[in-house]
RNA sequence: GGGCGGUUAGCUCAGUGGUAGAGCACUACAAUGACACUGUAGGGGUCACAGGUUCAAAUCCUGUACCGCCCACCA
C-alpha cells in the first residue's frame, strides 16, 4: 500500500460522488418488487421550489435518509420517494420579485405566460434541489419523484375538492382574511408572523346623537373607523349600561351607529369601549355576526380606502390615516394619542403588513374530518416525537375551524368550479364533464387557485397514485414515519392525517418525528435575509457530506433546536479522518480475513463486549430518533476504545507472526460491525473503507449489507470491569510517567509494581516505553509511585525529580484524599444511611472508604521519602 | 394571554436518585512505521436562583428569574 493508495488524509471529494453514482446504479434507492420483506416507507416533505436548500432541509432529509438507510441494513424493503412543492404563494412571490427587478409587469404578461414563467423558474429551483439532496448522499427514489402540479396529482388534488364539493363539505362564504395588498391574495396564518412595534393608540370621541354626552372609544387604525357600523362595550361595565341602545354620531362621516352590549370588549383596557368594523377586524366581524350589522368595506385589494370612504376615497390607508387623524384633531374629536406596543401581522412572503379584509372565499369544512383524526392519534395508530408534541396537536383538532382553501394567485391548481350564464356553480375535473354534470352551458370558471396545503394535504397517497389503486399504493400505504417541523404541524400534519382518513381510507403515516431547528452558533435564526444562513454546499465542499451529516444528525434527538458552528464540523471531519486511518492502519496489518481465533485474551473479550453494548444502545436510539445517542455511542465506541486502547495494546501481538492472527479477526469483526451501524449516519466514507477491507462474506456495498448480528455471549461486564481495571492502572502509570518529565526520559528501565495484575502486564507492557516490568519495589533507589485500583506502581527516578516538588505534590494528593475519606466516612456514620441505603451502595462506600484509607498510609509513608 | 423547550467547564452539549461527563478551546509534554484533521497528561464547574421531598438531588416536587419556540382576536 502506497501513500497514492491509500493517504493519511481522507478526502471527501474524491469518494462521496463516486459512490452515490455507485448505487443509484445499483439500484439500491428503489425498493424491491414484490418484495417478501417488511416495508418501510417514507414520503419526504416536499421541499417548496423557491430557490435552494438550507441547513434546516440539510437536517429534515438526512434524518429521513438515516432512518430509511438503517431499515435497509435492518433488512426492511425500503422506500424514500422524494418530491417538491409547487408551493403557490411562496412561488409566485419569488418569480414576482424576479419579474419586477427585470422592470416587467405581471399584469401585462398574463396569466398564461406568468404560470409559463414559474414553469421555467421551477426546472431551475427542482433541479438545484436536487442536486442538493444528492451530494447529501440521499437515498431517495428517483425514478417516483413527484410534484404537486404533475398531470396524475393534479387530477388527484382536483378529485378531493370534486369529492368535498359534491358532499357538500365546500362552500363560498364571508370571512375576514389575512390580506396580503402587494400580492393581492388571502394568506394563510402560517405564512404569516407578527413583530410587536411601537404604535399609538388614538382615542376618540363619538357622541350621542342625542347630544347627552359621548364615549371614547380607542384604536390602532383609525382609519378604519371609515367602516365603524357600532361601539361595543361589555354587559357588566356599569358606565355605560344605561346608555346601551343609544345611537351615536360617527365623526367624520356623520352617520349614526348604535352603542352595543357585547362580551368582546374587556372593560378593563382603554375606556372598555370597542368600536365596531366588521369588515376589517376578525373579533369585530364576529360581534357583526352575532348582532347582524352590516359590514361595509372600505379597503379596496390595495389597501386603498374605496368608494366607501367619502372624502378619503383613494387614499393609501397610511395617508388616510395622517389625514383622518388631522381631521379628527380639528374637529374636536380626538382626545389624546398615547405610545402603545402593537402586534402588526407581517406577509412572510411580501414583508407587507397584513390588512384583515373582508372577503368571499371558499371554505372547507373541517369540523367531521377532526374526530377520526383525534381517536388515531388517542388511539396509539400515530405517535408523535417527542412525545409532548401530540398534546400539542390534540388541543389544535380539538378547536379546529373551516379551512379557507382558496388563494387569489396564478400559480396552482385552479379551483375546479365552473359557472353557468345562471350563476350556478358546478365542480367537476374539467370543463367537459362540468357542463355533463350540470345539464347547462358553462360560461366561466373559478378565478382562484387552492390553497397549496390543500395539493400537499394528499402527499402520501397522491405520490403513490392515488386515486388509482395502484401497486404501489396497495404496496406503500400507509406510509410509516413523517419527518417534519413543528411550525407546519398543524397546517400539514393535521391536513394530512385528515385528508389520508377520509379520502385514501387509513392514517397517512403511523409516526410523526419533529426535528430540531437548526440555529446559528449564538442562537439565532439561520436566515438568509439576515445574512445568517450558511450554505449547506458551501460546508459540503470544504468538509464533505458525511462530515456535514454528522454535524447535525449527532446533535439531534427530542431537542427543540441545535446549533450550527463550523468548529462541530471540524470535529466530524476529523472523525471522518480517524476513522480513514484506523483502516489504513488495519490494511498495514490484515493481508486476508483470519479464521476466527479459538481463544480470546481478556482485552479481545472487552473489545467484543463493547461492541456488543455498542450495538445495543445504536440500535435501540435509531429506532427511537435519538440520533444524538447513537451518534455519541459509535464516536466513543471507535475513537475511544478501538483506536485509543485497542489498536495500541495490539501493537505487540500483531508484530508476532503467530499472535497476530487474533487482533486481526478482532479489530476486522468489530469495525466492519461499526461501519455498518455508522453507515446511515456517514454513508460514503463507510461504503469507501468497507470497499477496501478485506472481509469475509463481504456484501456488494455495505448500504445492503446486514446490520450486525452479535451473540449475547459477547457481552461480559466482569471482563469489562477487569480491562478497565488495568487500563485505570495504565493510565496512573502514564501520569506518574508525564510526571517525570519525559523529555529526559525516553525509555523507563524498569517499572516496578505491586499488587494483584490479574494478567494485566501485556497491557502495561504494550506501552511503548515500558520496557521490563517487575513486580516488587526497588530496592534502595530514589522512586516515585502511585497506587490505582490497590496496585503500587513505581518508577525509579534517580536525581530527575525534584524532591521538594514532589514532596508538595504527595501533600495535595493527600489533602485530595483526605477530604473525600471524610465525605465518605461521613455518610457511613450516619446511622440513616446505614439503615435506609440500598445495601450495595453501602458496599460500595465501604469499599471505596478502605481503598482511600489504605492509599492514603502510602501517601504519607511515600513523603519519607522526600523529605517529609 | 395560553402552551412548550432550555439554563451543567471559556464554547457547544451529554447526563431522569448514589463521589459531576464528552468534544472543542486552554496548559505541559511527545517527530524513524494508522492518524498533528494525532497521542499522553493536566487545569477548569457552589449543575440559573429560592424553598421542599429524601439517608442521599444536576436528576423528583413547588415557586422565581432570564433565553428561545409554538399558538392566540386585546381594540
Amino acid at each position: 500500500m502506497t501513500e497514492q493508495d491509500y493517504p493519511t488524509r481522507y478526502d471527501a471529494s474524491l469518494t462521496e460522488q463516486k459512490w452515490y453514482q455507485a448505487w443509484e446504479q445499483a439500484g439500491l434507492f428503489q425498493p424491491e418488487e414484490n418484495s417478501e420483506k417488511e416495508k418501510f416507507v417514507i414520503t419526504i416533505p416536499p421541499p417548496n421550489i423557491t430557490g435552494s436548500l438550507h441547513m434546516g432541509h440539510a437536517l429534515c432529509y438526512s434524518i429521513q435518509d438515516l432512518v430509511g438507510r438503517y431499515h435497509r441494513l435492518r433488512g426492511k424493503n425500503v422506500l424514500v420517494l422524494p418530491g417538491q412543492d409547487h408551493a403557490g404563494i411562496a412561488t409566485q412571490s419569488v418569480v414576482l420579485k424576479q419579474l419586477k427587478k427585470e422592470g416587467k409587469n405581471p399584469l401585462e404578461l398574463g396569466r398564461e405566460k406568468f404560470v409559463e414563467r414559474v414553469w421555467e423558474w421551477r426546472k431551475e429551483s427542482g433541479d438545484t434541489i436536487i442536486h442538493q439532496f444528492r451530494r447529501l448522499g440521499h437515498a431517495f427514489d428517483w425514478s417516483r419523484l413527484r410534484f404537486t402540479l404533475d398531470d396524475n396529482y393534479a387530477q388527484a388534488v382536483l378529485k378531493v375538492f370534486v369529492d368535498w364539493f359534491d358532499r357538500g363539505l365546500i362552500y363560498r362564504g364571508l370571512r375576514v382574511v389575512n390580506w396580503d395588498p402587494v400580492l393581492k391574495t388571502s394568506v394563510s396564518d402560517i405564512e404569516t408572523e407578527r413583530k410587536v412595534v411601537k404604535g399609538k393608540l388614538y382615542y376618540v370621541r363619538y357622541p350621542f346623537a342625542d347630544g347627552s354626552g359621548e364615549i371614547i372609544i380607542a384604536t390602532t387604525r383609525p382609519e378604519t373607523m371609515l367602516a365603524d357600523v357600532a361601539v361595543a362595550v361589555h354587559p357588566s361595565d356599569a358606565r355605560y349600561k344605561d346608555k346601551i341602545g343609544k345611537a351615536l354620531i360617527l365623526p367624520l362621516m356623520n352617520r349614526e351607529i348604535p352603542l352595543i352590549s357585547d362580551i368582546y370588549p374587556d372593560p378593563e383596557f382603554g375606556s372598555g369601549a370597542v368600536k365596531i368594523t366588521p369588515a376589517h377586524d376578525p373579533n369585530d366581524y364576529e360581534v357583526g355576526v352575532r348582532h347582524q350589522l352590516e359590514m361595509p368595506i372600505v379597503l379596496d385589494e390595495s389597501a386603498r380606502i374605496n368608494e366607501n370612504g367619502g372624502a378619503y376615497a383613494g387614499l393609501d390607508r397610511y395617508e388616510a390615516r395622517k389625514r383622518i387623524v388631522a381631521d379628527l384633531e380639528e374637529q374636536g374629536y380626538l382626545v389624546e394619542i398615547k405610545d402603545h406596543e402593537i402586534a402588526l401581522i407581517i406577509s412572510e412572503r411580501s414583508g407587507e403588513v397584513i390588512e384583515p379584509l373582508l372577503r368571499e372565499e371558499w371554505f372547507a369544512k373541517q369540523t367531521e374530518f377532526a374526530q377520526p383524526a383525534i381517536d388515531a392519534v388517542k388511539a396509539g395508530r400515530i405517535d408523535f416525537v417527542p412525545e409532548r408534541y401530540q398534546r400539542i396537536f390534540l388541543d389544535w383538532m380539538e378547536n379546529i375551524r373551516d379551512w379557507n382553501v382558496s388563494r387569489r394567485l396564478w400559480w396552482g391548481h385552479r379551483i375546479p368550479v365552473f359557472y353557468a350564464e345562471d350563476g350556478s356553480a358546478t365542480a367537476a375535473l374539467t370543463w367537459e364533464e362540468a357542463e355533463k354534470k350540470s345539464g347547462k352551458k358553462i360560461v366561466s370558471q373559478d378565478d382562484y387557485v387552492l390553497d397549496t396545503w390543500f395539493s400537499s394535504g394528499l402527499w402520501p397517497f397522491a405520490t403513490l397514485g392515488w386515486p388509482e389503486q395502484t401497486a404501489d399504493l396497495k404496496a406503500f400505504y400507509p406510509t410509516n414515519l413523517l419527518v417534519t417541523a413543528q411550525e407546519i404541524l398543524y397546517l400539514w400534519v393535521a391536513r394530512m392525517i385528515m385528508m389520508g382518513l377520509d379520502r385514501a381510507g387509513d392514517i397517512p403515516f403511523n409516526q410523526v418525528y419533529i426535528y430540531a431547528t437548526v440555529l446559528t452558533e449564538d442562537g439565532k435564526r439561520m436566515s438568509k435575509s439576515l445574512g445568517t444562513g450558511v450554505d449547506p454546499m458551501t460546508v459540503i465542499e470544504s468538509v464533505g457530506a458525511d462530515a456535514l451529516r454528522f454535524t447535525l444528525l449527532s446533535q439531534t434527538g427530542y431537542n427543540q433546536d441545535i446549533r450550527y458552528s463550523e468548529r462541530r464540523t471540524e470535529e466530524a471531519r476529523n472523525f471522518c479522518n480517524k476513522i480513514w486511518n484506523a483502516v489504513r492502519f488495519v490494511l498495514l496489518n490484515v493481508e486476508t480475513f483470519p479464521e476466527k481465533p479459538s481463544e480470546l485474551e481478556d482485552v479481545d473479550r472487552w473489545l467484543l463486549s463493547r461492541l456488543y453494548a455498542t450495538e445495543t444502545t445504536v440500535r435501540q436510539a435509531y429506532e427511537t430518533y435519538d440520533n444524538q445517542a447513537a451518534a455519541q455511542a459509535l464516536y466513543r465506541f471507535f475513537w475511544g476504545e478501538l483506536c485509543d486502547w485497542y489498536i495500541e495494546v495490539s501493537k505487540p501481538r500483531l508484530n508476532d507472526p503467530v499472535k497476530r492472527a487474533t487482533p486481526q479477526w478482532v479489530l476486522l469483526t468489530c469495525i466492519e460491525a461499526f461501519l455498518v451501524m455508522m453507515h446511515p449516519i456517514m454513508p460514503h466514507i463507510t461504503e469507501e473503507v468497507y470497499s477496501r477491507l478485506p472481509l469475509d462474506d463481504k456484501a456488494d456495498f455495505i448500504m445492503s449489507a446486514k446490520w450486525p448480528e452479535l451473540d449475547a455471549s459477547l457481552q461480559s461486564s466482569e471482563t469489562e470491569a477487569k480491562v478497565e481495571r488495568i487500563f485505570d492502572i495504565t493510565r496512573g502509570l502514564r501520569a506518574l510517567r508525564a510526571e517525570l518529565g519525559l523529555a529526559a526520559m525516553k525509555n523507563i528501565p524498569t517499572v516496578y509494581y505491586e499488587g494483584d495484575l490479574q494478567g494485566g502486564e501485556d497491557i502495561l507492557k504494550s506501552q511503548a516505553w515500558a520496557d521490563t516490568l517487575v513486580a516488587g519495589k526497588p530496592d534502595g533507589e530514589k522512586f516515585i509511585s502511585t497506587t490505582v485500583h490497590g496496585v503500587d506502581i513505581h518508577i525509579p527516578i534517580g536525581d530527575l525529580v525534584d524532591p521538594d516538588k514532589e514532596l508538595a505534590r504527595l501533600l495535595k494528593e493527600e489533602e485530595k484524599i483526605n477530604s473525600d475519606v471524610t465525605k465518605l466516612e461521613q455518610r457511613l456514620n450516619n446511622p440513616d444511611f446505614v439503615s435506609k441505603a440500598k445495601p450495595e451502595i453501602i458496599e460500595r462506600d465501604q469499599a471505596l472508604a478502605a481503598e482511600l484509607k489504605a492509599k492514603l498510609e502510602k501517601v504519607r509513608d511515600r513523603q519519607k521519602l522526600f523529605g517529609g
